[in-house]
RNA sequence: GACCCCGUAGCUCAGCAGGAUAGAGCAUCAGAUUCCUAAUCUGAGGGUCGCGCGUUCAAGUCGCGCCGGGGUCGCCA
């Protein structure tokens, strides 16, 4: 097969990667833009900044629309549609564009030739799952900030979605060129943690057989009683009877320990691994919040001040208190924000300025932290933080992640308030298990409440989107081991070397193009920040795959097994093509792509 | 009172650096199976994109102001 590579003809670059049709398409343009410019057809120093190819919505209009004339129209000085004429005739020149026609106000649209499309197939198999890796991160390094659960208790639904959220942002950003850092910031130096050494302390107690004293304020979870037992095994009786200051750090540590391992292990279930797990306590007494704050002041950022109480709804017990303030306002806050408790003790964010000092220091090009949606309040603080310590190089991404209504059945999953935990991860993880507990939580764009119901996402019916893309992947393989029992070869070297030119039906092109669209897909999501657009994409694939399928029923042109060797290799090189674009789609969401559905 | 998020078909939600006649699933109705998995597919009906101004050649998308729902609001993290 002579099929040229139409979008590989640069062929995949040193790491894999394919630049997208719509891309390639624009640098056509702004390159017929330039040989205008050095015609004397258009003026000089036009920005092509605003200059745009995708596809249009409606496939009526073409397979690419751009709206070059009409951004540059005005600063030429030129009608529109004169100049998208001009333009039109001139890219019908480039080997890959059967026609460019100008429509409406002065798109041009643009219609490919086949083996464009025929090629993305071939492109595919030779890419493998790595076609569609972008260099848009170009090597830089981000920290994705993500779960940083208190160590307190097990984890509950709600971390898990942050977890997921994280997860797959941060194997998105790594397709798309990132170099990502996972952290996990553990809660462990304030008060909180003292609460659960209390609470540790009293299990530990019950352990030796005396009667837990849980009093008000302290945590109640049954899931205390291992860590008092293994208090005993550690400590023996000698912290019974003791004056707190004596026993409180050992248990502190113990149980924060014992927390943390349990908490690795949850994600470790839910396929998630973090790279680094940072300590707050690592910067009390270590100088570390006093140097970040240093810094703040060398800026003129720091200084002893007066709030104004919060307008409105003044507090009771509300007293004008001299402080040691941020001055955030100079960076997008509302409020000046203090750093230092009245009793003289940090407040929650002096660490947290230490932290994000840090994660400058160690020389991030970009921050994301993926937090709940209750912190809301705290993402002006935070980036006015990074805005301030990095003097601007370097931009936070504050992801929030709003909350999971857990159902059966319709009705709502009753939370165990006695046992003191609420739906933990693991409860949800054991029963419909990691793939589709990430598959659902991906369904959602982050900042909008997701519904998740333990019977839709276990069934097995194109109502569950999670079933729906498996199954198409499930066919594919199935279609691959029938093609291989008849002795046809189905590696994807092989499959690439079929005769594409072939695939010349309608519904064949249009699942070519719409692979062709995932590169540009992939960019996208990770310029937004949104896995969500994944899982979305991943299920229009499907949806265009079964219904090519079931096409095959009334004409058997189009069944992949069917039609002689030469033509059943092209069809199943481009039905292979699509679970190697399904299997990378669900890498970046993490989950297992089904060989058969059971 | 201030700030943040949300408001798109009866329901649940997409809508990609603003782009052409706003999409999908569910639900409703009508169809497709001697044939690679019908666990699927095809078609129909269904909309003042919460409301109003503004910016733009072009606004669901950007800005301002309202309305409705949720969240947060100095010494809790």
């Amino acid at each position: 097969m002579t099929l040229a590579r139409g979008l590989g003809s640069a062929g995949p670059g040193p790491r894999g990667d394919a630049m997208s049709l719509s891309s390639e398409l624009r640098a056509v343009i702004l390159g017929r833009i330039e040989a205008m410019v050095a015609g004397g057809d258009l003026p000089a120093g036009l920005d092509p900044a605003a200059v745009t190819v995708e596809p249009p919505r409606d496939a009526g209009h073409g397979d690419m629309a751009t709206n070059a004339a009409m951004v540059l129209a005005r600063p030429a000085g030129l009608a529109p549609r004169a100049l998208a004429e001009a333009m039109a005739r001139a890219l019908a020149a480039d080997p890959r564009i059967a026609a460019a026609e100008v429509a409406g106000p002065g798109f041009i649209n643009l219609r490919l030739r086949p083996w464009v499309w025929q090629g993305v197939v071939g492109d595919v198999l030779a890419g493998g799952r790595d076609w569609g890796r972008s260099g848009l991160g170009a090597g830089r390094r981000v920290n994705v900030e993500f779960v940083s659960a208190n160590p307190t208790g097990p984890m509950h639904v709600g971390h898990a979605r942050g977890a997921v959220f994280g997860d797959a942002l941060a194997r998105l950003l790594a397709f798309a060129g990132w170099e990502v850092t996972r952290e996990y910031y553990i809660n462990d130096g304030g008060a909180q943690v003292d609460v659960l050494a209390r609470s540790a302390y009293e299990r530990y107690r019950e352990a030796h057989g005396l009667s837990p004293e849980i009093a008000e304020g302290l945590y109640p979870g049954d899931y205390l009683i291992a860590v008092g037992e293994a208090l005993v095994a550690r400590f023996g009786a000698s912290l019974l009877d003791r004056p707190e200051a004596e026993w409180l750090a050992p248990v502190r540590a113990t149980a924060t320990a014992m927390m943390m391992d349990q908490i690795r292990e949850d994600l470790g279930r839910l396929g998630v691994r973090m790279d680094v797990f940072f300590s707050e306590k690592s910067l009390y007494g270590t100088g570390r919040i006093e140097a970040a704050l240093a810094r703040l002041r060398d800026l003129g950022l720091l200084y002893e001040g007066v709030l104004d109480p919060p307008r409105g709804k003044t507090p009771e017990d509300w007293e004008p208190r001299e402080q040691t303030l941020f001055r955030s306002t100079l960076h997008g806050d509302d409020v000046d924000r203090p750093v230092r408790k009245s009793d003289g003790g940090w407040t929650y964010f002096a660490p947290d300025i230490a932290y994000h000092f840090d994660k400058l220091e160690r020389g991030f090009d970009l921050l994301v932290d993926v937090l709940g949606a209750d912190h809301g309040g705290y993402v002006r603080r935070l980036k006015a933080v990074v805005a301030a310590l990095s003097e601007g190089r370097v931009a936070l991404d504050v992801k929030l992640v709003q909350l999971v209504r857990l159902t059966r059945g319709g009705q709502p999953v009753k939370m165990s308030k006695r046992a003191g935990t609420f739906v933990t991860l693991r409860e949800v993880v054991d029963e419909v298990g990691p793939d589709v507990a990430r598959f659902v939580m991906l369904t959602r764009k982050n900042d909008v409440a997701l519904d998740f119901d333990f019977d839709r996402v276990l069934e097995q019916s194109k109502d569950n989107p999670v079933f729906y893309v498996q199954y198409a992947h499930a066919r594919i393989a199935s279609l691959l081991r029938k093609a291989a029992e008849a002795g046809m070869a189905v590696t994807d070297a092989a499959l690439a070397g079929a005769d594409l030119a072939l695939l010349d039906h309608e519904s064949e092109l249009a699942l070519a193009r719409r692979l062709a669209e995932w590169p540009r897909l992939v960019e996208v999501a990770a310029r937004a920040h949104e896995p969500h657009r994944v899982a979305f994409y991943l299920y229009d694939l499907a949806s265009e795959f079964h219904a090519h399928w079931t096409r095959g029923n009334e004409d058997t042109r189009l069944r992949f097994l069917e039609g002689g060797a030469i033509a059943a290799a092209a069809r199943i090189a481009l039905a292979r093509a699509v679970a190697v674009v399904i299997s990378a789609g669900l890498a970046i969401l993490g989950v297992t792509p089904a060989e058969e559905m059971r």
